[in-house]
DNA sequence: CCGCTAGAAGCAAGGATTTTGCATTAAGGT
DNA sequence: ACCTTAATGCAAAATCCTTGCTTCTAGCGG
C-alpha cells in the first residue's frame, strides 16, 4: 500500500508546466490564438511536440488549462462598507473583465476543452467564493444578505449569458441593476 | 452597376450544404463527435475535403452550424390557459432537452465555433421568440405579464448558466421555482 | 549514500489532416 | 444564348498528430 506517487508535481514536471503555459500566453499575444498550433508552442517552450499531446492531448485542452490559470480572481473583493456598493461594485468589475475580447476568448476556451466539466465548474466555483466572501463580510454587519446561489442565478447567470450569447451592448449599468433588483426583493 | 450576385444560396451550393450537414448528423450518431474528422464527413457526403475547409474553414464552424439548426425550436410552445402553466412548462421543457447530453453538446458546439458570435445570437433568438409568444397571448388574456428581456435574465439565463457550467444537479423543480420566483415579484 | 522503479520527456518514423494552386462546373444576370 | 464568377473537384505539398521505443530523472527503500 504505497503513498501515492501517481503525479509529480515538483520538479522537471513542473518546470515543463510552467514552460508550456508561458509558451502559450506569450504567442497568444504575438501571433493570436487563431494562428496558434501546437509545434509553436512546444518549441518555444523549448519542448518536444510530443510532451505536449501526451499531457494536454490537444490544443483546446491546453488552452483549456491556461484559461482557468487567467480566470482565477488575484484578490479579494473590496469592502466598501455595505452590501449594495460591495456586491455592485464586484458584478461591474466581474461584467467589465469577463466581457472584454480577452476575458470572451478565456471563458470560452476555459469551457472548450473541457472534456468531464471540471474547468467550467472551476470558473463558477471562483466567483462563488468571491460572492461568499461578500455576503459573510454582509452577515457579520448584521445586513440581511440573500444566499450565494441566489446571487448566481440573480447577477451571475444574466451576466455570462449575456456574455456567451449576446455580446452587445453590456455596460455597467446593467450590473448596477442586476443587483438593485435583488436587493431591492428583500434578500 | 451589377446587382450584387455576392452568394448563391440555390442550386448546387444548397445540395452540397445540405449533404453536409445530413453526414454530419449521420455521422455524429455512428462514431460519435469526438473520432469525426473532416475527410470522413467528405466522404460520407460525396464531397471533396478541401470544399470543406473553403466553405466552413473548421470542423468546429461547421459543428456550430449544424449545432444550431438542432437548435432551433420545432413547434410553439403549448397553451395551457394561463401564464404560469405555460412558462412553467416551457422552461421545464427547454431544461430538460438542454441539458441532456446531446443538448449540452449542441450548445457547446453552436457557442464555440462562432467567430462572431451570430449563431450564440440565433439561440438567444429562438429562445426569446418563443417566450414572447407565451407573454404575448398572455397579454391578449389581459394577465399582467414581463416582458421577454426579464424572463431571460430570470428563467433562462440561470439556467442555461447552471447547464454550461455546473452540469450537475438541474431538476425540472429548478425551473418551476424560477419561474415561481419571478411570477410572484409582482411581474 | 546508493541503487531501483516508474512516470515523464525525447526522438523519429508513419499516417492522417489541412492547405493551396489550377482546372472545371454551374448559377445568375444580361 | 452568352458571360461572368462563385463554387467545386483534383492533386500535390506542407503541416500536424500519433505511436513505439529509448533516455532521463524524481521519489523511494535499503
Amino acid at each position: 500500500m504505497s503513498r501515492r506517487p501517481m503525479v509529480r508535481p515538483g520538479g522537471r514536471s513542473a518546470r515543463v508546466q510552467e514552460a508550456v503555459h508561458t509558451a502559450v500566453r506569450e504567442l497568444v499575444a504575438e501571433v493570436g490564438r487563431d494562428a496558434l498550433t501546437v509545434p509553436q508552442v512546444a518549441t518555444r517552450a523549448g519542448v518536444t511536440p510530443s510532451t505536449v499531446y501526451r499531457r494536454w492531448g490537444d490544443l483546446k485542452e491546453l488552452l483549456s488549462d491556461v484559461a482557468v490559470e487567467r480566470l482565477r480572481p488575484e484578490t479579494p473583493p473590496d469592502d466598501l462598507g455595505n452590501l449594495s456598493a460591495d456586491l455592485t461594485a464586484w458584478a461591474e468589475e466581474f461584467l467589465d473583465e469577463m466581457s472584454s475580447p480577452p476575458g470572451r476568448a478565456y471563458i470560452r476556451d476555459a469551457l472548450l476543452g473541457d472534456p468531464d466539466g471540471g474547468n467550467g465548474g472551476q470558473c463558477s466555483a471562483y466567483a462563488a467564493e468571491q460572492i461568499d466572501v461578500v455576503l459573510t463580510r454582509a452577515a457579520g454587519r448584521g445586513e440581511p444578505a440573500p444566499d450565494v446561489e441566489t446571487v448566481i442565478d440573480r447577477v451571475v447567470a444574466p451576466m455570462m449569458y449575456r456574455i456567451l450569447f449576446r455580446p452587445d451592448g453590456l455596460t455597467p449599468t446593467y450590473a448596477h441593476r442586476l443587483v438593485t433588483g435583488l436587493l431591492a426583493a428583500g434578500a
